[in-house]
RNA sequence: CGGGGCGUGGCGCAGCUUGGUAGCGCGGGUGCUUUGGGAGCACUAGGUCGCAGGUUCGAAUCCUGUCGCCCCGACCA
């Protein structure tokens, strides 16, 4: 009786074959015909119409049993690699206690504002946040674990679900509230050593993007609210991709547009023409309209933006910013200019937004004339405001400095001025890199070099940290000389879940994905063409089992489809090889078709092993290092 | 958070303007036929039209509120 049971459970439960085959007919495959309305860019709709994942809530998706084979195997990818450099895997808690984040500094930032950190009260009244990232825990495990510089350089890495509570999640795994980080945290005692392993980090980055099948480009970043001096970017080149990459064609350099530096183009100097003094503009509120009026180039123009920056405990700060009228203001080079002045540990920049007459007004001050405003604005406007600190910080970017003669706003409607020289301005602003380099600025490195644009997906960000999380958490070791010295730390992460969609957006046709074979969920699949036909039937089994016995990845869609709609499937769910079991069965023949290259053979079912063995064993090694 | 759009069977959609008690395609089930690129015929199951109020003799349809989801933006006025 239970021999029988077993016996029936059999077939679905206990495939004598190794595990890494699979007959479709038990993968609960459940594949789209048509497009969900939801998706937008063609990897998401291909995940989902390919049965990889579902939609459970804004930003959240069920891993299906395909994608994580797919998962499975670049985590494995990930681990050897991580596992050569010597680091050591863990798994780090994601429920957080408030406190270790109160204690960095980042509590205030990660929570309030645009912050992206869930957080929750405990029966207890003890706040808790859920893991956007592990600094904070791992610091403080150092701190404990860590005393002398004999244990020492140390790297640990986990793979982890992370949280995030994104302003808009989108395009499925790329941007989600919760996905699937590998996230390592090394340890040292002084900045050279953390350069070597930051140096080994980067070489096991290319490593493994290259086995992944990725085409990706390294690229200088911002290191954002993580933190730290030199940061750097993986990105799969792909035209949806969220970043703006911009390179020179020399390929010495390459940055992401929010830390990209470049030399601006030279200003087109103010003839004579013009006088000295106020300006007639009626209603030229724009650079356009301006230029329009009065046959001005926009580098002539100086332009003011009014912002608002809100720190933790202190008031309000009204910001003032000078640029070149061509030039575009980089938000996020801004954004770390005020926070370097407010003391970013204590007083995080909570929020930047642009100044509004709705909030001069709330304030009690008097409206401001808004499209001609100058750089002389006098702090007097601010005089009386009922909340915020009642002088501008006032930021120029460099380039208007090298003005001669220029344009700006009066500070009275309708009204510009010309002005001899930047020097005659009071009271004169400071000095900080402000604006984003833009396609077509000549390079800092090469001025013959002009910056390319393309775009990329973000997959991976090294980071030296420096002692920021240490010394604010107290994670000291005894150093050589017998000294208490603060850990130099350097964190590195890969968004796996993201990485396995990038793969699908640069690997993928009009039929559907083309998985790079290291990473696809099996490497081969057997479609029977009939399943009525025994000849078929049997030689399709016998080739599922020669396969599988040499260590392949098979897949053996075995369901009593039409053959149409199995070789549909079959190029949706993108797997590498396809062995087609058909109307040469009879004869012993079958058909081999590559679904990338479309490219196809007949040949003898007794030789598909050898023809296909030793390509699938080059496959797994990725894209060769070149 | 601002703007736009959408919530109708598992998926994609129509119906709403002009209220009268729900429909199409795909998918599911059964049967017969078919069988190398998402088959055909027949039968069949499946929806209190996101939710809550309101107007009305009567609401998927009109009004109010609310929730969810998608897209754009959140930088130069």
């Amino acid at each position: 009786m239970l021999r029988q049971a077993t016996q029936q459970l059999g077939d679905r439960f206990h495939d004598p074959l190794p595990a890494t085959s699979m007959r479709v007919s038990q993968l609960l495959l459940v594949t789209l015909r048509d497009d969900p309305a939801e998706a937008e860019i063609p990897s998401h709709r291909l995940l989902l119409r390919g049965g990889y994942i579902r939609r459970i809530a804004a930003g959240v998706y069920a891993y299906l049993p395909l994608l994580w084979r797919v998962l499975v195997k670049i985590n494995g990818i990930v681990r050897e690699e991580m596992d050569r450099t010597g680091a050591l895997e863990t798994l780090l808690p994601q429920l957080q206690p408030a406190e270790l984040w109160q204690r960095s500094g980042r509590w205030q930032g990660y929570t309030a504002g645009e912050g992206i950190m869930f957080h929750m009260v405990d029966r207890q009244d003890r706040s808790l946040g859920l893991g956007p990232t592990h600094e904070e825990v791992v610091t403080a495990l150092a701190a404990d674990l860590l005393r002398s510089y004999r244990q020492l350089p140390v790297c640990l890495y986990q793979i982890q679900t992370k949280f995030r509570d994104e302003i808009r999640p989108r395009f499925g795994l790329m941007r989600g509230r919760e996905f699937i980080m590998k996230d390592a945290y090394s340890f040292h005692a002084d900045a050279a050593c953390l350069t070597q392993t930051y140096q080994a980090m980067d070489l096991a980055y290319r490593r493994i993007f290259l086995r992944c099948g990725l085409r990706t480009v390294a690229v200088e970043a911002d290191s954002g609210a993580i933190g730290g001096s030199a940061s750097q970017e993986f990105m799969v080149t792909a035209e949806v991709g969220e970043d703006l990459i911009l390179s020179s064609p020399d390929g010495r350099y390459a940055a992401n547009q929010e830390r990209a530096l470049s030399v601006a183009a030279p200003a087109v100097p103010l003839d004579d023409g013009l006088a000295s003094g106020e300006l007639i503009t009626p209603g030229q509120s724009s650079i356009a309209a301006l230029c329009d009026g009065h046959g001005l180039a926009p580098s002539q123009i100086l332009k003011v933006l009014l912002l608002l920056a809100r720190f933790a405990d202190l008031p309000a700060q009204p910001v003032l910013v000078c640029l070149r009228g061509d030039q575009q203001l980089n938000e996020v080079k801004l954004r770390n200019a005020l926070s370097q002045r407010a003391g970013s540990g204590s007083h995080p920049l909570l929020d930047l937004q642009p100044l509004t007459p709705e909030q001069l007004e709330a304030q009690g001050l008097a409206p401001l004339p808004f499209g001609f405003l100058g750089p002389q604005l006098d702090d007097a406007v601010l005089a009386g405001a009922h909340q915020w600190r009642p002088q501008f910080l006032r930021l120029a970017d460099p380039s208007v400095a090298g003005l001669g003669r220029f344009v700006c706003g009066a500070n009275k409607p309708d009204l510009h001025r010309v002005v001899d020289g930047w020097e005659l301005l009071t009271p004169l602003p400071e000095l900080v890199d402000l604006r984003s380099a833009q396609p077509g600025d000549p390079c800092l490195h090469d001025p013959d070099q002009r910056l390319v644009a393309s775009r990329g997906i973000e997959v991976g960000h090294i980071f030296q940290l420096g002692r920021k999380y240490s010394e604010a958490l107290e994670a000291r070791f005894t150093s050589e000389d017998g000294s208490e010295e603060a850990l130099w730390m350097g964190c590195y992460g890969i968004g796996v879940s993201r990485l396995a969609q990038a793969a699908v957006e640069q690997h993928h046709d009009d039929q559907g994905i083309c998985w790079p074979l290291a990473i696809a969920p099996f490497e081969v699949i057997i479609v029977i063409a009939s399943n009525q036909d025994a000849d078929q039937g049997s030689l399709g089994e016998r080739l599922y089992g020669e396969l599988a016995a040499a260590g392949i990845e098979v897949l053996l869609d075995d369901r009593s489809e039409r053959a149409g709609v199995k070789f549909k499937d079959a190029d949706l769910i993108g797997i590498p090889w396809r062995v087609v079991v058909g109307r040469g069965a009879a004869a012993g023949t079958v058909e081999l078709v590559e679904r990338a290259s479309h490219s196809r053979e007949d040949l003898p079912a007794a030789e598909l092993l050898a023809r296909l063995q030793p390509r699938i064993l080059a496959q797994r090694q990725g894209l060769q290092a070149h």
